[in-house]
DNA sequence: ACGATATTTCTAATATTATCGAAATATAGT
DNA sequence: ACTATATTTCGATAATATTAGAAATATCGT
């Protein structure tokens, strides 16, 4: 994952309504929501509700599947274990992600 | 660390600008950078650097220090552990970091 | 074909963010 | 006190994001 990708993810997960978004469909687990359960969850307007889902599914946190009528979203682990990847590596080089303390090292 | 500071957290690392400042700030290791070496290094304005600066000590990702008229900057791995952890925790339940496909265990 | 449901797209208003020059502040050396 | 350096604050502008109602689209059941 390159910076350009990382920041759009750190961006879109960086507004509360779509953090809250992304939790949710993360607890829903591999059956995902459809958009109307997630909307009855959080109780915000659809077209909002659309907006931030569509932003979540531009950047790869999320994927939508139709089914007749309903859309079906579940949140995208492989996006966000690369997040926590970038994150890790290009942002947290040298330091235990355990509580010991740092061994800071200058990994470059 | 909770939602709504993990938020703010993201979106400050959610601008490449400010995604810049802090990849820079950890290669410099426990040392830091003042910011006079950062400005030269991305070429950005003094007042638009300092904007960003600031956003990012606001929520805790970068401390400072005056040393006479410098200023030192450094990367706070503490919170960004903590940032890691709450996206683990909360937003990649059940997922193993490593890339071995996940097993999916709703845990709540 | 029609009515109901699910969701998006359009549109417009409001709010927040980013950018950067100019002026202000703080500190150091002379 | 004066000048130079380092950085911030101010102020104004431009760009982007958020919000949400209304209209459009898609699909279903009848």
């Amino acid at each position: 994952m390159d910076t350009v990708q990382a920041a759009q993810c750190m961006e879109a997960l960086g507004n509360e309504t779509r953090l809250s978004i992304f939790r949710l469909l993360v607890k829903a687990g591999d059956e995902g929501l459809i958009v109307g359960q997630v909307q009855r969850a959080l109780g915000i307007p659809a077209s909002t509700l659309s907006h931030h889902v569509a932003r979540l599914v531009r950047c790869g946190l999320v994927s939508q599947e139709r089914r007749s009528r309903e859309l079906h979203c579940r949140a995208r682990y492989d996006t966000m274990r690369d997040v926590l990847g970038f994150l890790t590596d290009e942002c947290c080089t040298g330091v235990s992600l355990e509580t010991e303390s740092a061994d800071l090292a200058l990994a470059n």
